[in-house]
DNA sequence: CTGTTAGCGCGTTCAT
DNA sequence: ATGAACGCGCTAACAG
């Protein structure tokens, strides 16, 4: 020690309890001074480690030390704790579309599973999360809406020992996971449980998705029935509830209006189900309507909402998303969630008519 | 030091080189090495400090160690150098209601403010925001559903450091900055205006939310003009925009129907006035509608939204935020918004009728 | 003026 | 139950 005698103060590691600066964050050897004891012994004791090959602390040291810390209110330093082990007690979420009712699913699963654990899920809203997961790190990232050409930048993350989660349709794992969720053939599954009761089947669709898989499956499912396509049975809206409401309303105001409806989402689903009502339809009798997504509010609403989805994702995932966290160092893998047809009130299994 | 000598790597600082792992993340010895310059002459280079009183490092240098950091990908270890400056470069939001359009908007504007200034912003959903904080540090923090029982957590916080900002209506500053944002007078405006030109107003309100500020202040406003309080104008929804729009057909197909609705939020006002055209009703002319809140959406739509509101909310509030990020040591106040009346399209300011 | 040396911060963990 | 060596980036003090 080259410290002048008597400036440093001894057990503190020197930081300046000598400035006018209040002493701001306890620090372990602070801890230590208190109880007597050295800070290994309070490392132990505070991390609960040793626990490998018998015992180690004695009762009553830990209680003195549990004391010392309580007294002056410690809190490891995660920075400090990070930079040693290597570990963040932290999860990222990477999400776009925040306010897609997906992502406040994610995010309440993954918190869920993640509590007991000590783990932290901490949401990042920035598009450019490839720049930012340079630099911060987390035992796990989950990333939701990778484009192709993130492929690069993914490879590079793994290699520096980010453990990625990733969701899309096609990628294939390569040191990062892929979480797997096709939407296409369950949505023609929706769609084929209307044919089978009903011959006029509308749409419910958002204006802007017209090109994307769910959108397709209808047109796709009603060419392979047989059926003519009619232009008039597509109701488009722009993505709210209350448009998503005002549609239905006009589809179901046609002068031939339809029996089914199949809405590409379950929240529009709902809207047309509260609107079928509105306008005096016994839902699930005079008319069927299907959602998609498998979303919990649709199970417990009544009537409730027949839809199609992948089982149990958001728990799934979130699992998967800590298994990574806590470095089971598996070799990195598909999740695949095949999509499940759920017939249920609004649009029910009947004996087939013809 | 007391290395073994054939097996200590010299500038690496001793990680695994030996070990079967491939190397993890280039450090700064490493760039050292490369550049073949110290550790110092690159923390220099790469944080741009040292530019104190004059250059310091000569042009020569800094491309060396530049192309270096570069070809090795060198990125600096937030968890190092939050160590050592006390700083993670991150700022933290804690939000509830993450579904909620505000949410979105103060994530939106803090993102845009902090990524010119290398701050991430990170978002924690958990109710349990004081416990994650008390482990997890950050810049700055926004938190946004304070109860008046928090304010020892908050005190305790602010106490060890942590730069809080806190959104709350009448808790007074102490360590921590206040944001302010009184509802009440600015809605009685809202309902004011409309009762200059209007005596049958009617409101939209969320059905949980008839004892708040937003609907109080219909029932004063009516009151206090001498006007009946009519039940049937009271027209409660579920809070989704479906049923906004399906309580404004409602009320607009009463037998006595109201010329005027106040909503208690601006994304039901939207709804209004979609329902209200579904109608045939002119906006503005055949009835005026007026939201709360003065989003973004309801100026840029037509016909563009009246409304009552903060003035330049999110944007003040994240510079702020950003401002006890950077650290300019202040001592915190109150940083309060007065609510503005925005007479547009959907209610203009019309000649008094009588 | 340019570059280096050396040691710090704080929790963890191996060897004693 | 402890001493002391880490990790990694920063920066005051110093040397050419």
């Amino acid at each position: 020690m080259v410290a002048v005698e008597g400036l440093q103060p001894v057990h503190t590691g020197g930081i300046m309890k000598v400035s006018n600066r209040v002493a701001l964050r306890p620090t372990i050897r602070m801890v230590a001074a208190e109880a007597g004891v050295s800070t290994a012994t309070v490392s132990y004791v505070l991390s609960g480690r040793r626990g490998d090959s018998g015992p180690g602390v004695s009762d009553a040291t830990v209680s003195r030390v549990r004391n010392a810390a309580d007294r002056l209110g410690y809190q490891p330093n995660q920075a400090a704790r990070a930079m040693r082990t290597g570990r963040t007690n932290t999860v990222i979420l990477s999400l776009t579309m925040l306010s897609d009712p997906w992502a406040l699913a994610v995010i309440e699963a993954v918190q869920r599973a993640a509590a007991p654990l000590g783990i932290t899920p901490m949401i990042l809203a920035d598009a450019d999360w490839a720049t930012v997961l340079q630099t911060h790190s987390a035992d796990a990232v989950f990333v939701d809406a990778v484009q192709s050409d993130d492929k690069k930048a993914l490879l590079q993350l793994a290699e520096r020992g980010t453990k990625l989660l990733v969701f899309h349709e096609s990628m294939e794992p390569a040191g990062f996971d892929v979480i797997r969720s096709i939407a296409g053939p369950g949505c023609e599954l929706a769609v084929g449980h209307l044919l089978r009761s009903n011959r006029k089947v509308a749409c419910l669709t958002v204006a802007g998705a017209m090109a994307g898989p769910r959108f397709t499956a209808y047109t796709e499912a009603i060419r392979s029935a047989g059926l003519p396509f009619r232009e008039e049975y597509v109701g488009d809206f722009d993505g709210t509830s209350a448009g998503a409401y005002a549609t239905t309303i006009r589809l179901l105001s046609l002068a031939d209006p339809p029996t089914a409806i199949y809405a590409t989402t379950d929240y529009a689903a709902v809207s047309a189900i509260n609107a079928a009502q509105r306008l005096g339809l016994k839902v699930g009798t005079d008319i069927d309507i299907i959602g998609v997504g498998n979303t919990v509010e649709g199970e417990r609403m009544t009537p409730s909402l027949s839809t199609v989805g992948p089982v149990d994702f958001f728990d799934r995932l979130a699992g998967l998303l800590l298994d990574r966290a806590l470095g089971a160092d598996e070799d990195p893998g598909v999740l695949d969630f095949p999509w499940q047809l759920f017939a249920r009130e609004s649009a029910p299994l009947k004996s087939i008519t013809p």
